[in-house]
DNA sequence: AGGTACCGTGGGAGCGCTCCCACAGGTGAT
DNA sequence: ATCACCTGTGGGAGCGCTCCCACGGTACCT
């Protein structure tokens, strides 16, 4: 009872401290309360809950995270603009999914945006301050220097969509070599003969692997590949709707074009419907994320699903695996922490 | 230099005391540069800065946030599910406008959701555990209890659209009566003799305003107020085609319909098409929001214009003033604190 | 009987900051 | 010369928590 003056102002929130009190207990054991460790009897737990119920005592954030060294929360940054972010279903989707995960924790989620050169001062800022456990990385490009950054300050960090091959951050992605295969392998078995594609950005990993499943499929069923039927676009609805045009003129008697994107597949549908092709008639179409676009679209889009949101609750636990792992960084090694998902062709009307 | 030992471990983040050290001066000297206190010299000054970048000091935010009792945070709550606000470009744009308007300051910007019961009660810890010195509120319904929650709490709040003509909450809205109105003079000069509005939730006092608005207008040229063309919708794209499906089937020659969001104007486009009424030739169109949507629209929608961005910046510094004034709540008492801002309306080739 | 092993528990020390009081030194009025 | 009053500065106390050491008690061994 030494030290510590100034308690019992008005309308203060109540400490652990008064919750000891109040239970007859000492402060630590408040804390292994609260913090549910086993090391508790039952007797003394109780004792301790109603205080805390009585009480209506709610831990001091801040207070925990000076003392322990955590902040309880995480971050997701967007390494995009956010105009992107929300034209993009593929982002919303997966927030969802990163929501639902978060809600079964106690961790508290932030939402960076960091397109701009003044945002990502911002981060570099806002991760030096270790304001965060962890950090979620969304859509990064190769060669961006975030997740190098973030080595060095020895944050945490899980990536959607590995950069490479031999990406190093713990990753979660879903097949998107599988997924492109099936998209195209849907189109071969619905007899069409001539298959473009309408590629993502290249400097997008993902997007690579999708066309290494175009090739793939194509390959498999005997067919050659022609390269002039492969386009790439930049993920947005006017790239779809350039590339779409392009394709319509180097190869006029095309009859299915698989797009990389939901996004992109709106905007050949527009390009298409202007020069007169029926959808499926003379030009089935394929997309990909099966996002609302594409239930939405006229004629319905058939398209690649993702688990989005297995995907989220996939990167919040190796995240949260990352964190509780700050053990000397030897343990880990070669255990190379990647998850891959399933994709599921969703057949609709307009293939 | 009594008390406290455990300094001097290898890679640890530099702390004030050493910044001070290294500087040559007092823990308090530092803190007043770091804060920006005017009672410093500048010699002094200079001094603090080479030894803050030669060490390359950040705050510890969770010491400051014990220390001085704050947080250094605002949320943006949305008492929506997540897919709502996504789906609404009101939101989004609402959004990049307050982020931009934050990124002026210190405060950091945290999102929360709010739809679920679930949601709620972990949105009341939340707000107990004062992880943040403010909160925006977007988009609240009549009856709603988290106001009454916010001012139990005593936390700073501002709404964004307020609930009634009594707001007791500071607020930021955009002229709704004005832009109601400026939507319906625009069709009347257009030379329409029909026009039907469908509108928003009736629950949100904004779309009670575009109405009013809509009345004015008709009441003002010494036109009827025709009940039946006034339909509620509910801000989605399918609420606006059931509102235009009926209203084609109470008053098949309309020959203009004002929409209360783009959204619904969208959802209302549809049904014209279907029914075989061009636009603008046969009914003239206007949304509200003036979003991508209205932009992108076939034929491109007039639509009134609120200065979301502008609502954005509001907010914030209204949010600010509330945080710096918690004095004895006294001094306040009847300084309603109210901003609305004027819209335009967008005139394009639906109209 | 004494020793060893654990429980469950209390409470000191400390996390890194802000707040504020005290104090030195300068300035100007009396 | 005395007093009052500024300005700039140092540093104690304290924010509310976690960590961890030390302690008394019980249970089980020798």
């Amino acid at each position: 009872m030494a030290g510590h003056g100034g308690r019992g102002r008005s309308g203060r929130r109540p400490t652990l401290e008064e919750v000891a009190a109040r239970a007859g207990v000492g402060r630590g054991t408040v804390s292994r309360v609260i913090n549910g460790s086993p090391r508790v009897s039952d007797a003394t737990r109780a004792a301790v809950e109603a205080a805390v119920a009585e009480l209506g005592y709610v831990p001091n954030t801040a207070a925990r995270a000076l003392a322990a060294n955590r902040t309880d929360a995480i971050a997701l940054v967007v390494p995009e603009p956010e105009t992107r972010f929300f034209a993009e279903p593929y982002f919303s989707d997966m927030l969802r999914g990163v929501g639902a995960a978060i809600s079964d924790t106690e961790m508290q989620l932030l939402l960076i945006f960091a397109g701009s050169d003044r945002e990502r001062r911002r981060l570099a800022q806002y991760l030096a301050a270790h304001r965060v456990d962890g950090v979620l990385l969304v859509s990064v490009h190769a060669g961006d220097p975030l997740p190098d950054l973030l080595g060095q300050l020895e944050i945490p960090a899980v990536i959607s969509g590995p950069r490479s091959e031999e990406e190093t951050l713990p990753s979660v992605d879903s097949d998107n070599y599988g997924g492109g295969r099936s998209a195209v392998e849907h189109l071969i078995e619905r007899g069409r003969s001539t298959i473009a594609t309408i590629t993502g950005r290249l400097d997008v990993y993902g997007a690579q692997r999708r066309i290494d499943g175009y090739r793939g499929a194509l390959l498999d069923a005997g067919r050659e590949v022609d390269e002039r039927l492969i386009l790439p676009g930049d993920f947005t609805e006017e790239g779809g709707r350039r590339a779409m045009t392009e394709l319509l003129a180097r190869c006029p008697h095309l009859d299915a074009v698989f797009a990389e994107s939901d996004v992109m597949a709106a905007g050949a549908r527009q390009v298409l419907r202007e020069a007169g092709r029926r959808i499926p008639d003379d030009v089935a179409l394929v997309g990909y994320d099966d996002s609302a676009i594409a239930r939405h679209m006229d004629p319905p889009l058939t398209s690649v699903r993702q688990p989005i949101e297995e995907m989220g609750h996939a990167m919040i636990s190796l995240l949260l695996d990352e964190i509780a792992d700050r053990r000397p960084a030897v343990s880990r090694g070669l255990e190379r922490r990647q998850v891959v998902l399933p994709t599921e062709l969703i057949a609709r009307a307009s293939s």
